[in-house]
DNA sequence: CCGTATTTGTCCGTATGTATG
DNA sequence: ACATACATACGGACAAATACG
């Protein structure tokens, strides 16, 4: 029999994890992310099998996957559809990423090397650079890394994981047109408060400088545009 | 054609989402954190299959999204294994846990009512009279009350989900054994703090105190045995 | 080190439910 | 309102990989 000889598998094969599911999702993630389906749509199982020349089972595996995290939405013989973040939801969504960006300055601020400051301080300046000619196709990369390197400073897997599913959300409403464009220099300014913040190592103020640049984030959204009308489906599966 | 004819469906078809799978999903959730199994073990598809009277293609995809909440982890060719928690990340996992819940508190503290206060009091009251008799099985559905009173008053669904998914990962290593127990006065104490907080509404307080009383559960577990010994699987796939 | 048994991975067929004319 | 067409849901079977003797 198996009994304790069957024992759980270490972190390293987790990575190569070549079954034809983990590829489909992630392919589907790209497609997804990519938008090349809009926000609501609707995923054909068959469609997506004859795409990849697969069968359907591991399609709906995967999609299975990622419906549970957040990116999908399944109804039950209807189909699977492009999740659609409602204006309200990605309010949501942006104070729990602001708890988390949060507190990874936090413990950013615990545990970050001189070099790393120094890496950080290299971010802004180059930020800063970009912002002046206000190009947001330069300067978006750059926030990002600046964003994902103050994560990967908290030393804490879990909390980066969370983190980077909370910003993958966000991208579905972003997908939707809402881009927060504006506010370049100001954004840079609550970054070196942050960067400031680390020098000092003062945890508490990490976390609120972390907190309020996602805040106010979250600010730009809300006041752009009306956001997704809440149109109804024309039926829910009504039983 | 489908085209726009296919929307978003609403959030209320999710709540009777009665396929087999997700009817899987939540049995065999259960089966987990009953700790019928143990941490480490192995689930056969077929064992499941069998005792649920359904097919493994169901159970396989009931497997994915708890793989995805990280329940449980899969292995290419070899199946699927109960979540083995280790100390470190039981720790990364409760930083996780302090944020979500510090900020639940801070939303709170925005958006509580004076009744939503006055419920908060009475179940505090009811802790400090079975923390007097030191009866943890009668302590622990209040203390479970609390907190979830708590993220409910923060009324942000996106929050709250992510604070259960985090608690729920936490069972996986409470379950090994290590189960904080000791320190009831201590932490209905710290309850004290967070209901204090809210009472005058201070946001940032509030944070502190329900990011604070996380933390101190985090130490009970830390200080607390030596922690699963990281037993090694006999042999990885290797190619 | 090799053969066998068991388990997982994948594919396909049928039934049921949903959307459309 | 009914019938038709189509997509999903589930079950079962074959192939590949792994574990054990």
């Amino acid at each position: 029999m198996y009994e304790q000889s069957q024992t759980a598998p270490s972190d390293l094969d987790l990575l190569k994890n070549s079954s034809l599911t983990s590829i489909l999702q992630t392919e589907i993630e790209k497609i997804i992310l990519s938008g090349e389906f809009g926000p609501g749509e609707r995923l054909n199982e068959k469609a997506l099998a004859t795409r990849f020349s697969v069968s359907r089972g591991p399609v709906r595996e995967a999609c299975r996957a990622l419906a549970e995290r957040g990116l999908v939405k399944l109804i039950p013989n209807r189909g699977v559809f492009i999740r659609e973040i409602t204006k309200s939801e990605a309010a949501e969504l942006y104070d729990v990423r602001a708890a988390l960006f949060g507190t990874a300055c936090r413990l950013t601020a615990e545990r970050i090397t001189d070099q790393e400051l120094a890496d950080l301080r290299v971010l802004l300046a180059r930020m800063d650079a970009v912002a002046y000619r206000r190009d947001i196709d330069e300067y978006y990369p750059i926030n990002l890394e600046f964003h994902n390197s103050v994560a990967k400073y908290a030393r804490n897997n879990t909390l980066m994981q969370a983190y980077r599913e909370c910003v993958e959300k966000l991208h579905l409403f972003r997908a939707r047109g809402l881009i927060h464009g504006g506010g370049f220099e100001v954004s840079n300014k609550e970054h070196r408060q942050i960067v400031e913040a680390f020098a000092v190592r003062d945890a508490l103020k990490s976390f609120e400088a972390g907190y309020q640049h996602v805040q106010e984030g979250k600010i730009r959204i809300l006041m752009s545009g009306e956001g997704p009308r809440a149109k109804q489906p024309p039926a829910g599966p009504r039983n």
